[in-house]
DNA sequence: GTGGTCTAGACCACT
DNA sequence: GTGGTCTAGACCACA
């Protein structure tokens, strides 16, 4: 299953969420259209407060990712959403320029770091659905 | 000076002051055994709360970037420490990842993904000090 | 058609509904004893649900613009309704206020504010049938 | 004060505090870089529980009408946001159809409405701080 | 049945 | 003291 929270994790649970679903669609475990589970429903499966789902629900469709149409229930968005990739390419990098410093401190050096990088993309690519 | 610390962002001050600090190491600007300015000298330099200084040299001696000898002061680790590479790699593969997501939202492929990696890691190389 | 109504607005189908036909009736598409669509017609057409038709039609009979005649159909009012104009121009002018409120976050001032609701009217007044 | 807020009325009443600080905003009651009174401080106020002026205090966040500074309070926001004119119309030019058809149900024509719309202007310019 | 809003009350991280 | 998160439990509007 794609939701795995971790309750003592220092990490909000509702990001948790947000973070799980948007790995899952990037993963093409969740596709277009596809209905999410309801609120309550998701909440009684992982005995979370329903108002923490719901406020993972609201951000990840603040973010364009679903979509929920009232009375009806939550869905994958269909259509792609306009992105600005100049905003992704400055946060990427920052990202990026991150690891590599953590790296450092793990002393790992820039050849090693993209090494694991090329053999990160490629475990992805092979997860893919 | 090396940190720039935004109060606008969401980040924590206080990590704001850890990562700068880890950057500057990195990338050679502080050296091994440098003396780092004192608390109260830093905190009226950058109009920072003392205690948030404090605790983020606190957050840096835990994680043995810097070290404190009493009524000495503040410095730059000198001697290498040791890291478990095993468990960077693993904490290195999770961000690496988590960046193949936000990447995948952005609407950027894998391969893209690793042009701006290597991109980012040149202007790495030629920013050391 | 004169309705359109969109599933992912934020406002409710049955209010889309209500102000379509409002909007229909103020544009002279639908004039004055003209028979409305019944229920179960507009259900199948625009495909939704009917009971959400049915509540927009009791809200448009409630706001006297529609009126129903058991057996016969529901039809756009005949007689011209008595209206509280003072109600309506406290409403009105609340609708406008914040417009102006609006209107100044999208840094606009008066004058243009002034000049866009100009330009609205003028196509609203060529917009009519 | 510029927080009157109806637990009656239908409109939720974090929007309702939404909409009174952008008004106060607009009409200069609030001015940039003021601070707002804590979350705590206003939920005693005006008796309304402290999550729903969480809630009203991160919408307003998001529009960019005011800024949390982590530990130290809200405050209103200082540099002047950038905004897309061109949505601003789009919303603008919509909201005041909406008020060309109200006004015809309350049976004002094009020209009154155009003279209420201007009265309301002239009292809002007079109402400025 | 679906999500949205609200309350009461608790705990925590940050400054 | 400040806002952020979470829970439990309730009510309501919408389809």
């Amino acid at each position: 299953m794609w939701f795995i929270v971790d309750p003592r994790s220092s990490i909000p649970i509702y990001l948790q969420l947000v973070n799980g679903v948007k790995e899952a669609v990037a993963r093409g475990v969740l596709v277009a259209g596809e209905k999410m589970p309801s609120v309550r429903e998701l909440a009684t499966q992982i005995t979370i407060n329903p108002n923490t789902i719901a406020k993972a629900y609201q951000e990840l469709e603040r973010e364009g990712i679903i979509e929920t149409f009232r009375g009806r229930g939550t869905f994958v968005t269909q259509k792609k959403k306009e992105v600005n990739r100049e905003d992704g390419k400055r946060i990427l990098k920052m990202l990026m320029r991150n690891i590599l410093i953590e790296a450092y401190h793990f002393q790992f050096d820039s050849e090693e770091t993209v090494g694991l990088f090329q053999e990160v993309v490629r475990a992805w690519e092979k997860e893919q659905v």
